[in-house]
DNA sequence: GCATTTACCTAGGACCATTAGGCAAATACC
DNA sequence: GGTATTTGCCTAATGGTCCTAGGTAAATGC
């Protein structure tokens, strides 16, 4: 019988094509299983359980974007760069919202935080370099970006800006504004 | 054969109780027939799919969250105010892991942002009194703040911040100094 | 006290995750 | 090139979840 020539990493790329097409929830062994021609049973000698395919998509989503805001930011500085990287996540999770869904949800805690989040933090920091922080006020915010980027795209891509006006990009514009202004003039404790 | 006494208000009680305990992923219709002593099929008198008792804990959990904000805002205007509103959130999503989890990824879109969304956004405006913004910033300012907050929340407690230091109370509090400095000091397009 | 409604049951189908054990294709080694 | 090993895919089987259809007994209405 002839072999269909997978392994771990053709299975999650796969993935995450079905999970942009289909959504992440709906990205099963069996589903994969049936779309490569062959048996469920089969899939296990390249994943270790389903969580594991989880994992995988999350790590190859994590990257993705990792590699992306890195494109993204050379030879920027300055709201420049803090533009681009927002805008990079943004596009990122617009067009490929099941890779993103993957990359919040599909964690078992350690594994994919400890792969590429490291590269998504160093960046941040690396934005900030164009503002005046020094630490601990760096870190305060890298987080508060991080909450900021993360929370809007998940709150615009779940709906919940669609309802009333004014449009989403105007508020997404006007809050890059803020959060220059915010870094530029960042308060003493 | 005696009777359980079921409904949706019930079963949807219980599944929030159960979602906190071991996670919003885990509750099951099978899960929760099998807590009442009850055949699965049983409760499909009660509720029209799995999908619907989802929403209705995600439902119980906004208008919860909704009941907590609005105490919590009471009397209060300003930064006073802001920081009431935001510790209201997080506090619950630690109470109510489960609850939080379900209230972000159990909506079938409008159904559960129709009912208690207006009143989250009517009182993130109402915290706005307390600053001078006029439309259309407000609006941007409503956005950026349920961003903020509901990232941070979700990062926060999926552990990101968790593995660098300073702790996180520290970078919580600088956080609503920043949005508080920021909203009364609102930067022009 | 009877008719109606309704809360629960049994039975069964469809899909998913996973394990065990087998065989044939690819590969490694002489 | 022939043999030994590994390995990619198979069949078979178990058990879990969701859900529908059709039945029966308990609660409720009159």
């Amino acid at each position: 019988m002839a072999r269909a020539g997978l392994n771990a990493e053709r299975l999650a790329q796969a993935g995450a094509e079905m999970a942009d097409e289909v959504g992440f929830d709906k990205v099963t062994v069996a589903a994969l299983a049936r779309q490569f021609g062959v048996k469920d049973a089969s899939l296990y000698s390249h994943l270790k359980n389903s969580q594991d395919l989880r994992t995988r998509i999350a790590q190859l989503a994590l990257a993705e974007m990792a590699d992306r805001v890195a494109a993204a930011l050379a030879g920027r500085a300055g709201k420049d760069a803090l533009e681009a990287f927002a805008n990079a996540y943004r596009d990122y999770a617009r067009e490929h919202p099941g890779r993103y869904a993957a990359a919040q949800t599909g964690l078992d805690p350690e594994a994919a935080a400890a792969s590429a989040g490291p590269r998504h933090s160093g960046m941040t920091r690396a934005i900030l370099r164009g503002y005046d922080l020094t630490e601990p006020d760096q870190t305060h915010a890298v987080r508060l970006l991080g909450s900021v980027f993360h929370g809007y795209i998940s709150l615009e891509s779940g709906g919940s800006f669609s309802h009333s006006e004014p449009g989403t990009e105007e508020t997404w514009s006007r809050v890059l504004d803020a959060l220059d202004a915010l870094l530029r003039n960042w308060p003493a404790p």
